[in-house]
DNA sequence: TAGATTGTTAATCGATTAACAATC
DNA sequence: TAGATTGTTAATCGATTAACAATC
């Protein structure tokens, strides 16, 4: 056990995490105990010593020499790092289609990511469930996120609706909010904004597709 | 206009690149014909340097001093550069929920997207259509991807099949997939691979509200 | 013209990689 | 033990920021 000080991780760094993890976790489904920072290294396509930096600042157990990491306390420590072990309760907002798919995903359990209401504004989908999760009338929004003590809000509306909606979220206390209409959000400071942004998920595709192109020359 | 060398760009660059173009869209809605550097880094949170970098590597015309940028050619400049203005047809694969709520989502013309066919294994959805898109069994799919000379990918299956729906796709000439399924794929060196992940998403946005959180104290 | 803003060169900052002693 | 692999310190690389001349 080695002292801990308080890091900050680069964007970079936090974006690797969630992809050892899907590594380690395959390496323990096929009974695999320990792993060292070269096995993953090549796997993911990053230097081992990246590796071993980012694993450092995560792992509360030091790793051993000569035979790597123990493949389960690694993963418990990343999912703590990560924050999956503990129960985030989540609104989701606007059940179209797009909301519908998230609401009845069955993965969000792994990352400790919890749906435990939604709102829409069409009468017609008012009351019913989906995947146990009740649709509720978007008035009453605001009273419940207070209530229920939500911290964290999904929006899944039209995008001329999301700005309105994230307004509404924040009056009510909302502090991170996932976005998934296509528009530029506007918030507060003290309030985290992920967009997930079909946009640039297509940007950086495209622009991979180009350099290999160009590499293949 | 000014010469310009093939330049490289890093990842956060090119995540921004969508960002200003949601901004900028807004301004030319609200009929602003000029913007500069400092009103987009201050709207962003971002260094105006920075943005005056960017822009400089994607823009043709100049911007004027004393001005700032032109908001419309601004538009296309990044636009091109995104790819957007080229149809790119795509293949998509898994007609579940998500997959279903992909094909209807309207926003994909504005990026050039264009879902040609999708696939999927289950008998009760073959032969139909969703937003014009016809379902077909996944047997067919890599004759038609060849025929077709289709080049993107889209994988919404399981995920426990996503691999080997990547492989044939590859095997097919498909050169950039874009994977929503939740696991680690392996593809050859020569082609691009995105994985939509909640995962990291969820990881980017619970660490920043862990900093905001710290840095309110 | 004077002032605002651009585009670019130099300085800084941070992340990644290389080198290497410690250790099981 | 010898060899493999860890963790860490120093060097490199690349991205961001600062400074400033050019210009409309």
């Amino acid at each position: 056990m080695k002292e801990k000080n308080i890091e900050s991780f680069s964007l970079a760094a936090v974006l690797r995490m969630p992809n050892y993890l899907r590594y380690l976790n395959e390496l323990r489904e096929s009974g695999v105990e320990y792993v060292s920072s070269t096995d993953i290294g090549e796997r993911m396509g990053i230097n081992p010593v990246l590796v071993k930096k980012d694993l450092s600042s995560v792992l509360r157990t030091d790793g051993k020499p000569k035979l790597g990491y123990a493949v389960v306390p690694l993963i418990q420590d990343i999912e703590y790092f990560l924050g999956y072990d503990d129960v985030k309760d989540v609104v989701l907002v606007g059940t179209g289609r797009l909301g519908q798919a998230l609401m009845s995903y069955h993965g969000f359990e792994n990352y400790g990511i919890n749906i435990v209401v939604a709102f829409d504004s069409d009468p017609a989908l008012i009351g019913k469930e989906i995947n146990g999760i009740k649709i509720m009338h978007i008035s009453k929004m605001e009273d419940l996120i207070t209530r229920l003590r939500l911290n964290i809000g999904v929006i899944t509306v039209p995008k001329d609706q999301a700005q309105e909606v994230a307004d509404k979220m924040i009056r009510a206390g909302i502090k991170g909010i996932w976005n998934w209409a296509p528009v530029h959000l506007t918030v507060p400071d003290d309030v985290a904004l992920k967009n997930e942004d079909i946009a640039s998920s297509l940007a950086i595709l495209s622009n991979e597709m180009k350099k290999k192109l160009k590499g293949g020359i």
